[in-house]
RNA sequence: GGGGCUGUCGGCUAGUUUGGUCUAGGCUUCGUGGCUUGGGCCCACGUGACUUGGGUUCAAAUCCCAGCAGCCCCA
């Protein structure tokens, strides 16, 4: 009976089965809502998320960036501003045409933004004025909608997400380069130190940019299943939107001049995707010290009599953590077996697990359980305290060196299309190829590898092609990195 | 965008092939009471379902069509 509860498929073997009886056992959404691709979001994926954001918030606020909120609906005619900018998200626009319950028709179309650039620069031209303005960093945390097509998955890809959008205006090109840059290393610092996923950035091709930028860079994590996933992405906008929205600032000396744009976009509500499958195992989930809503959880073992000792040195033990910034609950439930309890925190994936027992008690000791790695220690009462702050940061560590070694394992080198096929199909993960650039050679690839994606040039370094493009033979012009992707 | 599969108590499912005995069964959850507590305890009682709309038929959970939703494969 027991192995019908809990997650019944491994990861290894069956990684979609598993990701969605992880969605919904460890009770991170529920997809009954009755809209195509619109998830309920549960208190736990809430709770993982608010610690995402707020690592993400602190971070952009510590660099400069202002929080603002917009409106989520966009009038039509300042969606329109930018030509390239409607032509790619027009497809994927919910638009609001009609109010009350008699048909009557609103005076403008409303989009429900799919993303903020034609809401916030309208204002934006408003704002800036002189060059002491500059440079303009604001960010806003809210959801957006897009209505994307037949495949939708809980996280993956919904058509509402919940992300932060930063938006900024600098004087020159060069410093709205810097900001790319910048955006990279709050990426680096918070997803991969703090959420424990590894990604590249690469540049992507010309026609796989942002619609409206200059250049796109995006990060790929890999997934369980050899498909990337596309975390935040940052653009360098140029002056594409501050010209038609008429964004000018006066310079020094009196002049008035368009600014220079960036922004940036990491969409928590799939990032937490990749941390769910990243991390996870058999078991359930296995969270980043850093973002689980609980670090560590106390299951008394209570046996008759022995209830309050056991209680009060639980307490005790609470107290001494919270005094070391540890998130702890213990778990005194009496309706349920230690054994269940086991379970279900394994399955919600915290950090450590501490049994405290009428023996433990006797022993002046409690019983230390890592969630990442089974581990089960005894640790005398005078050195919990600094035990298990250093087994969380251990954890932490380990969960980024585990997660890394995945990542760099599965990235290949690959010389001809034979190889990319076979190993695209076979094993997936990330491959480095020869390309010509051309978009047409591009799309062959896609067909005839069963959807292989060209992800771009790796960005930071630079990587020459030697030889021919892998598809078409003629001279390569770009060392690409593709992938099936989500 | 194309194709396939699926939809029964909150969850997992039996029943659908061969329409009738289904007054829809079980496990789990949930509620009440009791008993327990070192890896998903046990007992008793109780609540709870045929995805929606059409059609075929004397009769539909069961067959047909469409919608909605989920999953898978292909693009």
């Amino acid at each position: 009976m027991s192995d019908k509860k809990g997650v019944t498929v491994k990861k290894s073997e069956d990684f979609s089965d598993w990701y969605s009886q992880i969605v919904n056992k460890a009770e991170l959404a529920d997809i009954r809502y009755n809209v195509k691709g619109f998830i309920v979001f549960r208190p736990w994926v809430v709770q993982i998320m608010n610690k995402m954001f707020q690592l993400l918030e602190k971070e952009l606020e510590t660099h400069g960036h202002l929080p603002v909120l917009f409106p989520a609906l966009i009038p039509e005619s300042n969606f329109v501003k930018e030509a390239e900018h409607v032509q790619g998200f027009l497809p994927e626009v919910f638009w609001i045409t009609e109010v009350g319950g008699s048909g009557k028709k609103v005076e403008e179309r409303l989009a429900l933004r799919p993303t903020s650039e034609t809401a916030m620069y309208q204002l934006y031209s408003l704002w800036i004025r002189s060059w002491r303005d500059l440079p303009f960093k604001r960010y806003q945390k809210g959801q957006v909608w897009r209505y994307e097509g037949k495949a939708t998955r809980p996280f993956i890809r919904g058509r509402e997400f919940y992300w932060i959008e930063t938006h900024n205006a600098f004087s020159s090109l060069k410093e709205a380069k810097k900001q790319v840059q910048e955006d990279m290393e709050i990426t680096e610092k918070v997803i991969h130190k703090g959420y424990a996923i590894p990604f590249l950035f690469f540049q992507r091709p010309e026609h796989d940019k942002f619609a409206g930028a200059i250049h796109t860079y995006a990060a790929d994590t890999l997934m369980p299943d050899g498909k990337v996933l596309q975390l935040p992405s940052t653009h360098l906008l140029g002056q594409n939107f501050s010209k038609p929205f008429n964004i000018k600032y006066t310079n020094r000396k009196g002049e008035s001049e368009y600014v220079w744009q960036t922004c940036y976009g990491p969409a928590v509500s799939r990032i937490i995707a990749a941390v769910i499958s990243i991390h996870g195992d058999d078991k359930g989930l296995i969270l980043p010290p850093t973002i689980a809503p609980i670090q560590v959880i106390i299951v008394p073992i209570f046996s008759k009599g022995k209830e309050k000792s056991v209680l009060t040195n639980c307490e005790e033990l609470k107290k001494d953590l919270e005094e070391e910034g540890i998130v702890i609950k213990i778990d005194d439930d009496r309706q349920h077996t230690p054994g269940w309890k086991f379970n279900y925190w394994e399955l919600k994936g915290v950090p450590i697990r501490i049994e405290i027992g009428p023996r433990d008690i006797i022993e002046n000791q409690v019983i230390v359980v890592r969630r990442d790695t089974g581990e089960k220690t005894a640790i005398k009462n005078n050195e919990a305290r600094t035990r298990i702050k250093e087994a969380l940061e251990n954890i932490q560590q380990d969960q980024i060196r585990r997660a890394d070694k995945f990542f760099n394992d599965n990235i290949k080198t690959v010389h001809t299309f034979q190889e990319l096929e076979k190993y695209i199909s076979d094993e997936g993960g990330i491959f480095k190829i020869n390309w010509c650039g051309l978009e047409e050679c591009a799309e062959k690839i896609k067909d005839q590898t069963n959807g292989g994606v060209i992800r771009g040039t790796l960005f930071g370094k630079k990587e020459n092609p030697k030889g021919n493009c892998i598809k078409c033979g003629k001279t390569a012009t770009q060392l690409v990195y593709i992938s099936k992707q989500h």
